[in-house]
DNA sequence: AATCAGATTATAACTATTCTAAAGTAATAA
DNA sequence: TTATTACTTTAGAATAGTTATAATCTGATT
């Protein structure tokens, strides 16, 4: 279980500075044992709940942003209005439920790798993300 | 090859007036041997350099919600800005060059079925999309 | 303690998309 | 045909998510 120094060091290692604001998001995304799938939406209502000083909402972006760059987050391609972000940043795929407007993790268990019979001159691939779209029966 | 015609019949069948607005962009999406790719604005553009009268903003985007919803559009998974879509309605995937912000079809015979070895209660898969992000070498 | 680069903040600006309501047009009936 | 009606188009306003700005503040270093 993290503690807060552990998100002070992380910060710095970084190069990020550990200020307040940094250190209490990273309570919140990183400090539960489960990860979590969330929009700066859900993100900056949590952090409303949980605290008393408010952090702005540029404050939120800026953050999610750094720890995208920092790679401690990744960015899950839904066709929503909203971005969505995951602090499970190894290599899965999702469902997405999109009557709860919600994203699951799907184990890598739990799918056969996904390979590809093609190559593209010139790229590389960036990443293979899966998503499946949920439904009422 | 379809003519306008086609385009006319296939619009009244759908329960949609073949106006001119239409038959134009149905002219644009389908017209090609080639299946592709388009944001709004890509339509936008493209409707601006071959056509004479313009087509308003609004009816583009109400031309191709009514396409999706007719099924004869699909909508692309991409997190960028703007919502990418499909004239390619089967089922199949996708490259994203995220430096050339611009989609491939992956063909069925180029990618193993993907299996999903998980059940959510309640719920049916709807679809399942994989995007393959692409980046420079 | 003083300094300074980096961070936070409120707010403005921007972009994609949706809404509105007035004017236009295709389909239908007379 | 013409009249009527329901659907469509349109410009522009409104909205939502996100990014930019510039002033203030704060953590790290001297």
């Amino acid at each position: 279980m993290s503690n807060n120094l552990d998100f002070v060091a992380k910060l710095r290692n970084s190069g990020l500075r550990p200020t307040k604001q940094r250190i209490k998001i990273c309570e919140i995304l990183f400090g539960g044992k489960e990860t979590f799938h969330f929009s700066i939406n859900d993100l900056s209502k949590i952090i409303a709940q949980k605290t008393n000083e408010k952090i702005s909402l540029a404050t939120i972006y800026n953050t999610v942003h750094a720890f995208l760059g920092k790679g401690y987050l990744k960015q899950i391609a839904v066709n929503s209005e909203q971005s969505y972000y995951d602090t499970n940043v190894s290599d899965h795929h999702h469902f997405y439920d999109v009557d709860k407007d919600q994203l699951i993790d799907i184990h890598d268990s739990e799918v056969e790798p996904v390979k590809i019979n093609r190559k593209i001159p010139g790229k590389k691939i960036k990443s293979i993300e899966v998503l499946v779209k949920l439904q009422n029966i």
